[in-house]
DNA sequence: CGGAACCTTGATGTTACTCAACACAAGTGG
DNA sequence: CCACTTGTGTTGAGTAACATCAAGGTTCCG
């Protein structure tokens, strides 16, 4: 590696430039007006900062507020009793994790840190506001926990119906897709703050089982994958080998390599 | 028509008494006032029957209509290309399974009747119109959408986490509790027209193998499934066994045992 | 009566899990 | 500076929970 660790993460002035990806990421799947981009970025926000392993929210809650992730990772995770850990979706900068919040209570899960994390969280009410004053914003977040709902849907297919390599292989193809929709996957190489034992708990597998199918891929010549780091070597026969069809991402514009 | 609030007045004209259960339902997860409780019944509808194995709506449509399920029961589901299938949903009278396709224009799953169906289809104009005029109701059918997600997260994690025993267990809980709120199964017993093949895709495992999970489960005394009716012999046992825990339901009123 | 759809049972096979040990890097306190 | 710890990746051996394959049984229905 070269100089990648910037332990100390830039301080930002009281408006960090990362807000501008939640008008970027809603972009992506709807229309958004200059005025509507404008109110965007007007929304109260409290930034807070979060370790790794720490939760932003977590099951039992009762927010008043929904988090927008400016930089880092979360996600979306939930315990049973005995420890097993089931985890249902990463989110990644621009995202708001719990936009559901809003209409459902109580947290049926929790929302961690995979990474040094910045959120903002933004109040119920200036939300309701907000999209009390522009309704094609309201469409948009109703669009959006669509297509967060898709994604998990998806996901439910990998764990019930496909085999380890499929469900890696197929990780590995949506998480390219939804980075390269905001800009963070250049040369098909992107970041991913995941251990093994995280993809693990994402892909209802076991650790030692996702290390032995990722070398199956490095021998192979499919991908690489150390410090965090993936690049895609072969995306043609990485998308057979996952099965791999975008449609249930509902991208606006296509990001296709 | 002002005193049709009534509860007892059945006066509902040449319309089918089951477009009631669409208010049953969004009154079960939201407040529905009376003036929107008649906009509901008043909508434009075309009743269409489906037999068993029939789609309702497939994969790649682009629907301009919304389906309200008045009799019987659909499953969503989603094909890969070697024909392993996994099912993402069970619906019942009163759900709109593709809700979602107001704001999402393509379908990325099929659905498909389980049983003689009849549903009623609204065109998505009809829809518009009466979110429009009845924000509550938009409200109302976003918490719908959300509800939903969050029941395929609680599949993830079963699929993901939990074992062929637990899951099935699951399921049997997570229907009684549902059919509950659209008093659907007096004396904790419900039909559910599934085969053992349709469990073994909802849930990710082989029909041998759900047919010798169920069998465990009637020789403990946990419950009997036979000729699609299900019914359960010990409530507490069960919720045990599958370590359910209805919070992800989100139900207004508690249907518990 | 014959067939179809579904359920049941047994035998066999395999994917992926568990357990356990070790390697390695980075961070921490002495 | 080192010894120690902690987190992560890697490897091997043994095993369990499933799947698969195949056959027979039941029920229902035209």
């Amino acid at each position: 590696m070269q100089q990648h660790t910037r332990q100390h993460g830039p301080s930002y002035g009281d408006r960090p430039p990362e807000r501008h990806r939640l008008v970027r990421k809603l972009q992506g799947i709807a229309d958004v007006t200059s005025e509507e981009r404008q109110a965007l970025l007007d929304l109260p926000m409290t930034v807070r900062s979060y370790a790794r392993g720490e939760d932003l929210v977590r099951e039992g809650d009762v927010p008043n507020e929904c988090c927008l992730i400016l930089e880092g990772f979360t996600f979306r995770y939930k315990l049973l009793p005995d420890g097993r850990r089931q985890i249902m979706a990463f989110h990644t900068p621009g995202d708001i994790p719990d936009l559901q919040s809003l209409h459902i209570g109580v947290m049926d899960h929790s929302i961690g840190a995979m990474m040094p994390t910045q959120a903002a969280f933004i109040p119920h009410k200036s939300m309701r506001d907000l999209t009390h004053a522009y309704p094609g914003l309201l469409h948009a977040f109703w669009r959006d926990t669509l297509i967060d709902g898709a994604i998990s849907r998806e996901w439910l297919i990998g764990v019930g119906r496909r085999d380890a390599h499929e469900r890696i292989a197929h990780l590995i193809c949506e998480m390219l897709r939804r980075l390269k929709a905001v800009d963070l996957a250049p040369n098909d190489t992107f970041k991913i703050p995941a251990t093994q034992a995280d993809v693990a708990d994402a892909l209802g597998l076991s650790n030692v089982h996702v290390n032995r199918v990722l070398q199956d891929f490095r021998r192979e010549g499919l991908i690489t994958w150390t410090n965090y780091t993936v690049s895609i070597l072969d995306w043609e026969r990485l998308q057979k080998r996952a099965l791999f069809d975008a449609t249930y991402l509902h991208q606006a514009h296509e990001a296709a390599a």
